[in-house]
DNA sequence: TCTGGGGTCCTAGGACCC
DNA sequence: TCTGGGGTCCTAGGACCC
């Protein structure tokens, strides 16, 4: 049996762990720049407010119901989500950390008798141990187990439920709320006369493929009770990304190539984190799709470098180069951002035959990176820098209602007072 | 006025090899 | 006049996920 642990409007419910005063208010928290909603308490839900949509078509809503509104603070939600995670993992060691706020558990040695009464346990542990309210969905195969999440979190509003006796939900089930089937599936499926998860689990396979490829004739026998999907315990990511929206558009070069020697840095950091080089950079720049009455442009430039490298220097140089090479006058630029691809863990990187650097070069930017490392890591993140990131930063990103980052900083902790 | 960021996998087609 | 069969690798684009 597989068991997805899913934490309920994670984001929120972060924010909700520092402030227990608002636990019964509905809180939403925003996508960067103050842009979208992306999480959402269920008080919040119940006024009716939908993900992803823009905080301005909500605003008054949020104000004349009292809702709290916060802008994202992605390293309270990393730490908490690390804490998370970790619980989880001490408990069972057979687990997949599948996105921020979810896992996967493969509970094949446990009796088919004692799974329930473990995930009940376990939401309970991370409950207390965290703050954090989660559900659990069990089921033969790592789709079913989403459906049952599903069931649980939209229908039965239950902690804890397993599907495997239970698979006339299936046909209480939209096709598209199917892990694997988005927007553009449901359309061709419903087209089909496919409606339900039911619907689809009856669908023959080889047509499936044949329409829609090998990942939906997963999803169709996983549906079946057939498990074609596995835990994933790799954790070595195959590209880094970083890239933001600008406060506002821009329309300089020079604030443009800042952002730019911004985001290679913020993906270098990832990088270097991780212990890994990149042998591939790609810096892409658009303007804002909304704005139809602007000239509309997108563009991208990539490199393969010639030895895999974890040198700030030399990536920013590049990326300022790529982005020489696609940056247009008059246009009002939205958005850039950097990509870092061909990882490889650094102690195993391959370099060019021609092109090698002298041992003497290797020791020196070492030496430089460890050194960047060290200040950054000992008094804060960003201490030292390129100066190609500017320091206006006047193109940066807006988020006018971010909490405090309590469990990262010293000078965030939150203080209690006791009676 | 204001519309997110960061990933994965699969497929088709082109260039190349013998 | 007539011009094969079997591969690999790379890239771009499209689907999906949170």
């Amino acid at each position: 049996m597989y068991a997805l642990i899913d934490c309920n409007s994670f984001y929120a419910s972060c924010e909700r762990v520092f402030r227990p005063d608002l636990r019964h208010t509905p809180i939403i928290v925003l996508s960067n720049n103050d842009g979208c909603v992306i999480a959402r308490t269920t008080e919040a839900k119940a006024l009716g407010i939908k993900m992803g949509v823009p905080y301005f078509e909500v605003k008054a809503l949020c104000k004349k119901c009292h809702v709290q509104v916060f802008s994202s603070n992605y390293t309270l939600y990393g730490d908490l989500s690390a804490r998370v995670m970790s619980i989880i993992q001490d408990v069972w060691p057979e687990t997949e950390v599948y996105s921020i706020d979810e896992a996967f558990l493969h509970l094949r040695t446990l009796p088919l008798g004692a799974v329930d009464v473990f995930c009940d346990e376990l939401q309970r542990k991370v409950l207390k141990d965290t703050g954090i309210p989660t559900s659990i969905g069990i089921g033969p195969t790592k789709t079913l187990a989403k459906i049952a999440s599903h069931v649980a979190k939209t229908k039965l509003n239950t902690a804890v439920f397993n599907v495997i006796s239970q698979l006339h939900w299936l046909s209480l089930i939209s096709v598209g709320d199917v892990w694997g089937v988005g927007r553009q599936w449901t359309k061709k499926l419903n087209a089909l006369g496919v409606y339900t998860a039911q619907d689809l689990a009856s669908l023959d396979i080889s047509l499936v493929k044949r329409r829609f490829g090998v990942g939906l004739q997963r999803t169709v026998m996983e549906l079946n009770g057939r498990a074609c999907l596995t835990l994933d315990l790799g954790e070595v990511k195959k590209t880094i990304m970083s890239s933001c929206s600008f406060g506002s558009l821009q329309t300089d070069e020079q604030y443009l190539s800042e952002g730019v020697s911004h985001h290679c840095a913020t993906a270098w950091a990832k990088l270097r984190k991780q212990n890994l080089v990149a042998q591939h950079l790609s810096v892409f720049v658009r303007s804002n799709p909304f704005r139809q009455d602007l000239e509309q442009y997108s563009s991208s430039f990539a490199l393969r470098l010639t030895n895999p490298t974890d040198d700030l220097r030399y990536l920013t140089r590049c990326a300022k180069f790529c982005l020489r090479k696609i940056v247009k006058p008059g246009i009002h630029y939205q958005k850039c951002g950097v990509m870092l691809g061909d990882l490889m863990s650094k102690e195993r990187r391959q370099m060019d035959l021609f092109h090698q650097p002298s041992y003497d070069e290797i020791a020196h930017t070492t030496a430089v990176m460890n050194t960047l490392d060290l200040i950054n890591n000992k008094y804060g993140a960003r201490t030292i820098r390129l100066a190609a990131e500017g320091f206006s930063k006047s193109w940066s990103m807006k988020n006018q209602l971010k909490t405090p980052s309590y469990t990262t900083q010293w000078s965030d902790l939150p203080t209690a007072y006791v009676r």
